[in-house]
DNA sequence: AATGAATGAGTGTTCATTCAT
DNA sequence: TATGAATGAACACTCATTCAT
């Protein structure tokens, strides 16, 4: 009676069907439409009722979750090329954000609800957020004993600052931005070493007021 | 109709009045609700009909043009006392890009249509954006002559960058995160200086992702 | 210019239009199905669209008060009449119950939203309800100081009472429960006059139940 | 396996144990929520399934059916101790209205289903209702035969009415209105017996309303 | 006997935009 | 030139009930 004979385990089986359908359905919707798209549009592509697909995700960032947790295998993989090819920290930290980059670029408008989930705790889409959040953490610190990486960086801010690169090129634009070329300024900014290497010894990075008066000193 | 006698300008004033009125109740609810709320909700509060606020400004973002318009002369004036006041083309690119910061944070959700202006002709936002980002080519030309920024930034890509700080930081969090820091962020990147010294050689820190070309070329 | 020549008047004519048809068929509309049916039903058969009831009224209880303000004029013409008529202020309380039985027995289910009203102050319909129930206790005030009402008895409960008569009453048994016979069922109550002489010495009936303190006072 | 040996009782144990704690959970969930309630969420809270709900209780009716079941017994008691303890008929009666406006009171919304099952011959409360009015019936025949009730009045009527003004205190003003005042205005009325002595000549009170009979008669 | 997934119409509400006046 | 009423599709979300397993 327990052995897995084949048509015993029927049961769920159009329940899985239906999910899987709607996962399919809301990756392509996602995909055309943006994360901001009608739920119901796509219960009613994916042939199912509107609780059908609520029941399954109770939120739109359920949704998204699970639509994300499809792609958390591939980053998995990525992170462990990563962690056995890289030679230095720094590199390590620079993959791992260009991985990130991509990530957060899957669909048009995801950005959003992940920069939600951030600050937020009820999201679904939080836990994702944090535990990559915690890895970046890993990769910056090891990369800030290594001294290749400012200390005064913070995970979570280099973490926001990749979400808002893939927010930058959004579908308008993909293909007039390089992707990589933004996280590459991310590394090492937009200033020439030359430059820097004369004008660091001023970098007492007053930050001051946003208003930024003589900025001359608040690199 | 064409001349200028005295009676005939009062219609105008009236024009003028609830233009002004409109202006004055939508930076009051944009700087509330954000730059999505609802536009019937400000022609209320202004005491005009929805039709009046459409005439004056056709789209949202005619309207936001309006508002920021008024603060162009403020950026105007920060924009020569840069020019004065700057020794270096660096310090002086530098300037610009937190001011262009403070100017994109000015409401919240303002990022999003700013971007799309970058991206289209359409929207009246795009002149202004244009504007800019040409004052910040100048800059950042200059900067890169004097051999201070790296020659293969552009300048779009770095308006929406700073876009894209602005974005980073929603009403949210706020408090959390450090906008000054991340426009400082933007200039020398995360690396330490050190190391990009002499590690610079092994920036070849392609990720095996797709969209990562030789990003050590791009940076 | 400020003569009310017809083609002047028009521009709030096709507004005035729609709200009469909106109100025509909410009362078909809840005559027939109660005053929980469907406002998106009666905006579809007044053939307007859902945002335009919604533009006239607001909520549920907005269409109600609107339905009801169109009879409270002829509840006011009882009101004066009761006020001329009645001799004794026993039997203008008494009319007054009445007539605001049959008020309240206005649509199937209309005692539910006024009872709320009665306890919140949100509702439109508590002004209505507020009203009625200080001329109420007019009434009983007067027929208290005259002796012939008991003086524990307060308007409030008399009203919600009332309500509580016409709830009583659905449609479903419209035929079967005679209105007039609960209003009097409340002025008299059940018990005989003459048995009440004698026997309400014996009338410390408290049931075991413990929700009944002293009844004997109470009654 | 059909033989009657102890261990095959288990699936109905079983089944009576979910019907139990179904009972709970519901006793539970329409004391906080009403009768109203959600029943997909009595099922959630019960860890059932939907249909295992449903096929202990077809209806909503059914389940409340099976909720006063249990009160039952407690109501029976009291019936006997009125029976035992009332010296005179008008008392009994009494009481038992009392008993059965707190029964009615057991949870907010109840004496909704009730009215309909006094109409209605399909509801599984039908059955409890027509009971009690029976029992209700033997009371009031007794006091109008002791001449201690009014002859005109009627069971039904009276049980409806004790419903009423169960409903008449809601959740909401629980506080506000005395259940027992309420009851004992059904006994005596508003009206002083005082006044009602000399004054019930003037009773031919009918109101303009057409609603309105002969109501000196049938008070 | 039990499960719990599926149904799908229905709810109130919002909003940018149009257009008759 | 201004008005503000009308539009009506769109939104997320709920729930009693059915039925395949």
């Amino acid at each position: 009676m327990t052995h897995t004979s084949p048509e015993v385990r029927v049961p769920r089986a159009d329940a899985k069907r239906n999910r899987d359908r709607i996962l399919d359905v809301a990756e392509q919707y996602f995909t055309e439409h943006g994360v901001a798209g009608s739920l119901d549009q796509i219960a009613k592509k994916a042939g199912v009722g509107a609780g059908t697909l609520y029941r399954h995700f109770p939120t739109r960032e359920a949704l998204l979750a699970a639509l994300l947790a499809a792609r958390q295998d591939h980053l998995n993989q990525q992170l462990d090329i990563i962690r056995a090819d890289s030679t230095d920290a720094a590199t390590a930290l620079h993959r791992w954000l260009a991985a990130l980059a991509e990530w957060a670029s899957a669909f048009d408008g995801l950005p959003d609800p992940l920069r939600e989930a951030v600050s937020e705790n009820a999201s679904p889409l939080t836990l994702t957020c944090h535990g990559y959040i915690t890895t970046l953490d890993e990769f910056l610190t090891a990369a800030q004993q290594e001294g290749s990486a400012r200390s005064c960086v913070r995970a979570r801010d280099l973490f926001l600052l990749v979400l808002a690169t893939s927010w930058a090129r959004s579908a308008a634009m993909a293909d007039d931005v390089s992707p990589a070329g933004m996280i590459g300024l991310l590394r090492s900014g937009w200033a020439s070493t030359d430059t820097t290497s004369t004008g660091t010894t001023t970098t007492d990075t007053t930050t001051s007021a946003a208003t930024d008066g003589p900025a001359s000193s608040n690199v």
